[in-house]
DNA sequence: TCAAATGTTTAGGTAAGACTAACATATTAA
DNA sequence: TTAATATGTTAGTCTTACCTAAACATTTGA
């Protein structure tokens, strides 16, 4: 059965897989902070009901099945975010905890109802874009504000939406996706940068930087 | 803690309490379909953490605190089907099952802004009334549409939510709380009474006529 | 090639709740 | 006032769905 524990493990699947390629025990087990022992187990588990294939001390992969399931669950997810705000008026720091909940319980065709309301959006509150009813996503090839280049200009795509705390912060300097940001420059020893983001500027910490990303698209426009 | 589980306990145990007074193990066991042992079990449980007060082969009996639980879950319960209807445009057969899921998991501030949505509503869709942020509720002395008088005028106050089948079928015969209606006849062999609904005559079975509710206040006007 | 890193197996634990069968108490009807 | 019936509890198990530490196995890369 899919219970609640492994969407939360098809997420994560799916998360390493585009991530990175390969995903593995060890990397399962950092992100969803539980023991190895317990995620070979349950990696068996999901290899035995056809979510991934699987060999000893080798790769983990997603079948077609495990891949369909891990999107639909990232479609609910991202609708419901979209629908907490975009309906709800909830501010986006508050959200993602609340779709983690909602994710597990919503009906199919509640999704899709949410779907229609909000007129099928492409991405969610934090700029991560929507799996379609059917799976298929255009996997985001953002740069991170920690690796982009200096006295240019881009249009922030995405923002981590894990930690509320940072998104209030962010949210209060207007950092958001859809805005034109450029580094102005860098202090490498203080971990911090000077940023100018619709014409104000703002200092951000080096780990703030790595949660926020930049359209790949170069943005040249005055 | 106060799982799932305790939650549909705690409802179940209010109602009986509002209905007949009296809660039983035999009662809560058949309303539960769980057995009578595991009621045991669990209402020994439920005492132990003081949502209610219990003595073997005696009564069970909400505590104040279990009460105020109940009563949170019930007004969660309620508005969370009517943002279901009145927000998102679900018919009302479906809301009851969706809700019976969501009410576990939705966050209390999330439940208020639904409330704030909606315009602090009294009534659910079905009519039962919802309880307000305090816990305080209006119990509703409804009749039995199987107890009404012949010839009488009345106002639908309330319809049983559980069965997503007859709902449909009241909706598709105009019965709905709000409505005039009248018994013409009751023919008690066949199990079935001719009844006016907005001026039209409608045949309900016996049995349907014990899931509606007639407001207490005999309506007579013309 | 062999130590370190990574992954798996084994054996066991927990939490939450359900069940049957045997027993205990209460209710009711003689 | 009994005794049969109904109702309720206890004891002992079971299930599901995880998770864990410790010991063992395999891979990797210096
Ligand atoms: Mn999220
Ligand atoms: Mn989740
Ligand atoms: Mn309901
Ligand atoms: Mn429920």
């Amino acid at each position: 059965m899919i219970t609640a524990s492994v969407e939360n493990y098809l997420k994560a699947v799916y998360y390493l897989q585009e991530e990175s390629g390969d995903v593995s025990t060890s990397k399962l087990s950092e992100l969803l902070k539980i023991r190895p022992a317990s995620v070979t187990g349950m990696i068996k588990k999901m290899a035995g009901i056809n979510l991934l294939v699987y060999q000893p001390y080798r790769t983990i992969k997603l079948t077609a099945k495990g891949r369909r399931e891990a999107l639909k669950i990232l479609r609910r997810h991202r609708l419901i975010e979209s629908f907490l705000v975009e309906i709800m008026g909830l501010p986006w720091n508050r959200v993602h905890q609340e779709a983690e909940k909602w994710e597990h319980v919503v009906s199919d065709d509640v999704v899709e109802r949410m779907a229609q309301l909000l007129g099928n959006p492409k991405h969610d509150p934090h700029g991560a874009p929507i799996p379609n009813k059917h799976g298929a996503v255009t996997p985001s090839k953002n740069i991170s504000l920690a690796e982009f280049p200096v006295a240019v200009d881009g249009i922030i795509a995405e923002v981590d939406d894990k930690n509320a705390e940072l998104l209030r912060y962010l949210a209060q300097n207007g950092i958001r996706p859809g805005v034109r940001l450029r580094i102005i420059s860098v202090e490498a020893a203080g971990g911090v940068m000077t940023i100018t983001v619709a014409g104000k500027k703002r200092i951000l910490s080096e780990k703030a930087a790595h949660k926020v990303y930049i359209s790949p698209r170069v943005g040249k426009q005055p």
